[in-house]
RNA sequence: GGGCCCGUAGCUCAGCCUGGUAGAGCGCCCGGCUGAUAACCGGGAGGUCGGGGGUUCGAAUCCCCCCGGGCCCA
């Protein structure tokens, strides 16, 4: 016969150790691989996807936690659920961020030094180092929040395996006819030495920078200039053509002896900001008349490339480069060094050049200018030229946002380089339809994509680094030929020898034999965009090509989590892959999560001093109490930290043991057997309590279903919270505690052990995946000793499925009535000054809905054990009228104007007959007599009534009506308030004492005589309640092993307690 | 400049989809309780529901505009 133990009721509660007791219980029994097995042998497959962490730091942010978090319940939700879960986590390790990190480490500051200083192989070897020791401490710090993944096995992007995974998809490409080699204008980092895909531009500081405008003098036309308004002079050498919009109103304007070309809306800013204040407009004109009008650049005779660029210099029409808000309505368009630029130059044939290099210094088609860095000396000595030609309007200085690069915070420049591209836009129609198909929580998100897609761009792949998936493309040097190289066994077939390692640079080292020519084939030297990385990972971790079978039995992705950041991130990498590779979307469930700010609001950040480390914050507060505080707050919105939130939620938990313990502490003396007693066996003789706690328990379960279905898992957070806090612990463990306390083994006390058995192990079930460690340590404690069919693990059960038979709608509502009811009771007790302890003769109750009326006809004996009452009687509300005492107060405002002298009478007939006066006016509004020879009409705006309750009742109105407590006290009432007084201080001092509860003792109880005859009249009651052998009313506590002196109504009392030897058994 | 999200009590946030008397916890003040007790219970003060307009008998909730913050982009 299997017995709740009273462990957790005698335990002291430290939620640490019970933590560090569960993991070593985990660890030593092999628990997560237990549950691992048990879930793999579901044929119902749950195949989640972990977006890797980028493993750049040793410490994980608590962003990250949170992250793991609400992935290891959902893993946990699905396993308790019978499926067969997928649950690899995996690292994200390539790129630029941990590239710059080695640089740092080895004191290189330009690229070159990598390969000339460093040796590649050496950088790569400490880049493979670095990721090896981050990713060993975040594992520990994943596993230490009780995140259930296989940490075993995890996958890891600088793999062989995974980079050959990767290479499959650019073949694919290759054959879809989607890679492509092309110029293009992308920002580029000058000191990483490398350019940055769109989404890598993210970072933008306010930075100082020259503000011009200068004059581009109009071919033909002597001192007729048109204006331009730039803040990279450095640019100005590389200008094509200048763009114009052709429905702007431009105006010529004489300023001095010259002419001006500009927009007729930019005129009186131009001019207020260049201090002039005299010129005059001399003609008006739509910007399409510029259309093809031709102009010198003011520096063509000092920069090389001018002289292949001077055939362009004309005027275009750009609308779409063009706004009437900033600069002078004309833009000075450099095609190589700007984006919408880049486009017009197509569309005139102008050729996209940069005079630029790789580390931002000016090249030799810059002339003169040669060998300056861009925003520095090549910006001052342009400006500087511009002035001496007279070819500068006006100059002076802006600070604007500009953008910087991520990683080492250089300001960008846009350039036109040679890239590798995917044409993802080519397959934009496919990408939408499959985003359709993908469900979203929450549903913005989905809306966010989409409009996202509707920009969609051909994807940049190759990168100008090192620590990357080498690009698999071998060229010929003699004929040019190209051919993209999808596996190592094809490298093998073309001749070539596996590497020791498929990084560079081993990998540049395989030379290929040209099928075509036989000439020698060379990688090109770029390497993968690391978004690429992570993008593939949802064929890549299961090691797909080389081995198909994972990817065809799981496939498509069921569930996806990471935070807002990565609709335009992993969730839009994946799809492309997925679509590139596939046709499809390889994920079927998203769920969006949202960012961790600091107390402030703001994001947290270690350079902005705000961040919490993860040690810190586990060291402080319990597991569980973080991770539960993580998953109440709404998902997908944003969570600022807070340690008094971590606190709050600590308390919560007090409450759960508190909770636990008084279960184990009683079941365990009642030696109750959760096995031979069910609620089915009691069902006869549940009280109301009882069987609302089961109402509410399978409602809660099925609830906990539908929202841990519909992705809200914080909703399901809240929900468990507040069901052992609000239900169980306030609601349902008050009601039944005199149950509980009665000696005998009633079938009464037997309905509660069971009630309260069901609902804890539902809870518990269900908790399990939200607070594993607690749940696991109540399982052990509690559960697993009093079940012959306990699993080893609470993680190995399966979670309770709601029965609908005990769900009842009205007695729910009832009780909710109920308590309302049982409030306002306990707010006129006090204002009477009755304790609860005392019990009350009656408790009138006048209810203004029906709701209430059934409610307490229903749970009548409920409501009088809540209220301590002997009778509860429902009345109309002309009751507390009939017993209440009106008062009526003059308003002087009102009657002195109009009895004016004859007021003092009408104050004596309000003082002699207020009350007659008061319900006169309440039941009819007004209040007729002749007193005193005068005639009186009074009505309700000239007094002010109030009505009085009773010396003898207490009352309290409340949303449900009104209450009233009946003060006057019967000679019983009282004697049993004073025994209850009484039992309290003895139980008091029994647990001063030390005393189990089962000990048996000998009381004395010396007092007044009030205080000696309750004791004795309620002889019996007292020595049950304090479990005495032995009760002395009216001796000294002479051999008491503790004797201490009380006071009750102003009464001083003696009692005294002794333990004696008497098992209760 | 654009798309999306957020703005409710001193603080942290529910409520908004599906309109019907503004809620919880914490904090504060007052009181009570005490075999679960570093807990718990009751009462009180505290809100122009970011602002403005509209729809409606009725708007925190639906619509439009504006302001502030966030994410993603230009």
């Amino acid at each position: 016969m299997a017995r709740v133990p009273g462990t957790l009721g005698s335990e002291r509660y430290d939620q640490f150790a019970l933590e560090d007791w569960v993991k070593r219980f985990w660890s030593s029994n092999r628990v997560y691989e237990k549950v691992k097995e048990k879930s793999m042998k579901s044929p119902r497959k749950f195949y989640f996807l972990d977006g890797p962490p980028y493993a750049s730091a040793k410490s994980i942010h608590p962003g990250t936690a949170w992250n793991k978090v609400i992935k290891d319940i959902v893993l946990r939700y699905y396993r308790m659920r019978g499926y067969s879960v997928w649950d690899r986590p995996g690292y994200d390790t390539h790129g630029l961020p941990i590239e710059v990190k080695i640089e740092q480490k080895l004191g290189v500051r330009v690229k070159k030094e990598i390969a000339e200083k460093v040796g590649i192989a050496r950088f790569i070897e400490e880049c493979k180092k670095f990721v090896d020791e981050n990713m060993a401490a975040m594992t520990s710090q994943f596993k230490e929040i009780g995140v259930f993944m296989d940490w075993d096995n995890p996958y890891v992007t600088y793999t062989d395996e995974y980079i050959e995974s990767g290479w499959w998809l650019i073949k694919r490409a290759w054959e879809q006819n989607l890679l492509y080699e092309g110029l293009r204008v992308l920002h580029w980092c000058p000191r990483c030495e490398t350019t940055l895909a769109d989404y890598e531009v993210s970072e933008y500081r306010d930075i100082e920078d020259p503000s011009i405008y200068v004059k581009f003098p109009v071919k033909g036309r002597s001192g007729e200039y048109l204006l331009v308004w730039t803040t990279t002079p450095w640019t100005l050498p590389a200008n094509a053509f200048i763009m114009a919009h052709p429905e702007l109103t431009y105006v010529r304007v004489r300023v001095g002896g010259e002419v001006l070309i500009l927009a007729k809306a930019r005129l009186e800013d131009v001019m207020r900001e260049a201090g002039v204040k005299d010129y005059e407009v001399l003609e008006e004109f739509p910007g399409s008349r510029l259309e093809g009008l031709e102009y010198i650049h003011p520096l063509e005779d000092v920069v090389e490339a001018q002289k292949e660029l001077s055939k362009y210099h004309r005027v275009v029409m750009a609308p779409e480069a063009v706004t009437p808000y900033e600069g002078t309505g004309l833009v000075h368009s450099a095609p190589g060094h700007g984006t919408i630029d880049a486009v017009v130059a197509e569309r005139v044939g102008a050729p996209m050049l940069s005079l630029v290099d790789d580390r931002g210094y000016m090249t030799e088609g810059a002339g003169k200018y040669k060998g300056m860095y861009f925003r520095r000396e090549a910006n001052k000595a342009i400006v500087e030229d511009l002035e001496e030609k007279g070819a500068l309007f006006h100059k002076s200085v802006v600070v604007h946002r500009y953008p910087v690069c991520w990683r080492c915070k250089t300001p960008l420049l846009l350039r036109a380089t040679k890239q590798w591209f995917i044409a993802v836009t080519k397959l934009k129609d496919r990408l939408m339809e499959e985003a359709e198909r993908i469900e979203w929580q929450p549903s913005w998100a989905k809306e966010r994509f989409r409009n996202m897609l509707k920009e969609l761009r051909d994807w940049v792949v190759s990168r100008q680094r090192f620590w990357g998936i080498p690009l698999p493309i071998w060229v010929c040097s003699k004929c040019g030929y190209k051919h993209v190289v999808g596996s190592v066994r094809e490298l093998e077939e073309l001749g070539g020898r596996r590497p020791e390692n498929l990084h560079r640079p081993w990998i540049d080292e395989v030379v290929l034999k040209c099928p075509k020519c036989g000439g020698e084939m060379r990688r090109v030297p770029d390497v993968l965009d690391v978004w690429f990385d992570s993008g593939v990972a949802f064929y890549a971790s299961l090691g797909y090509p080389m081995n198909s079978e994972l990817w065809e039995k799981l496939k498509p992705v069921d569930f996806i989590v990471e935070g807002h950041d990565q609709i335009r991130g992993w969730f839009f990498s994946l799809l492309r892959s997925g679509v590139i590779g596939f046709g499809i979307s390889p994920y079927r469930r998203v769920l969006v999560h949202g960012f961790m700010l600091d107390e402030q609001g703001r994001e947290m950040h270690k350079s902005l001093g705000n961040y919490v480390e993860f040690e810190e914050l586990i060291s402080k507060v319990p597991r569980d109490v973080v991770r539960l505080w993580l998953l109440q707050n709404t998902v997908w919105e944003d969570l600022r930290f807070s340690w008094k939130g971590l606190d709050l939620m600590r308390r919560d938990f007090t409450v759960m043991w508190n909770v636990f313990a008084f279960a184990s502490l009683y079941m365990s003396i009642d030696r109750f057997d959760p096995e031979s007693v069910k609620v089915e066996d009691v069902e006869e003789v549940l009280e109301p309590e009882d069987r609302w706690l089961l109402s509410r328990v399978n409602r809660i379960i099925r609830q906990y279903h539908e929202v841990m279905e519909a992705l809200k898992p914080h909703e399901a957070a809240r929900m468990l919270r507040n069901f052992i806090v609000e239900d169980v612990s306030h609601w349902y463990i008050r009601l039944v505690r005199r149950r509980v306390w009665e000696e005998e083994d009633t079938p009464s006390k037997r309905a509660v052990y069971a009630t309260l058995y069901k609902a804890l192990k539902a809870w518990t079930l269900m908790a399990a995946p939200f607070i594993p460690f607690t749940a696991e340590y109540f399982w052990q404690r509690f559960f697993r000793p009093s079940e012959r069919g306990a699993r080893e693990s609470v993680h190995m059960e399966d979670l309770p499925e709601a029965d609908e038979r005990w769900i009842d709608e009205r007695l729910e509502a009832d009780m909710e009535a109920l308590k309302k009811v049982v409030e306002a009771v306990f707010a006129a007790r006090q204002e009477a000054g009755l304790k609860l302890r005392r019990p009350v003769r009656r408790v009138i109750l006048a209810l203004n809905k029906k709701e209430y009326v059934d409610a307490v006809k229903r749970l009548e004996d409920l409501l009088k054990r809540a209220v301590n009452a002997r009778e509860v009687e429902l009345a109309g509300p002309e009751f507390f009228r009939e017993v209440s005492v009106y008062r009526v107060e003059p308003d002087y405002g009102v009657l002195g104007p109009r009895y004016k002298k004859d007021l003092p009478v009408v104050l004596e007939l309000l003082r002699k007959k207020g009350d007659e006066v008061a319900r006169s006016i309440v039941d009819r509004g007004v209040y007729k007599t002749v007193y005193k020879g005068i005639e009186v009409e009074l009505t309700r705006e000239m007094v002010k009534i109030r009505m009085e309750p009773p010396e003898w009742l207490s009352v309290k109105e409340f949303e449900g009506g009104i209450v009233g407590v009946d003060k006057r006290l019967g000679k019983e009432e009282v004697l049993e308030g004073i025994a209850r007084e009484v039992v309290r201080r003895v139980q008091a001092m029994r647990k001063e004492a030390g005393y189990s509860v089962e000990d048996y003792v000998v009381v004395w109880v010396k007092g007044d005589s009030e205080v000696e005859e309750a004791v004795r009249a309620m002889r019996d009651y007292v020595a049950r309640e304090v479990r005495a052998v032995d009760l002395r009313v009216g001796e000294e506590p002479r051999g008491a092993e503790v004797a201490r002196e009380w006071e009750v109504d102003g009464e001083r009392l003696v009692i005294g307690v002794k333990r004696v030897e008497k098992s209760s058994t």
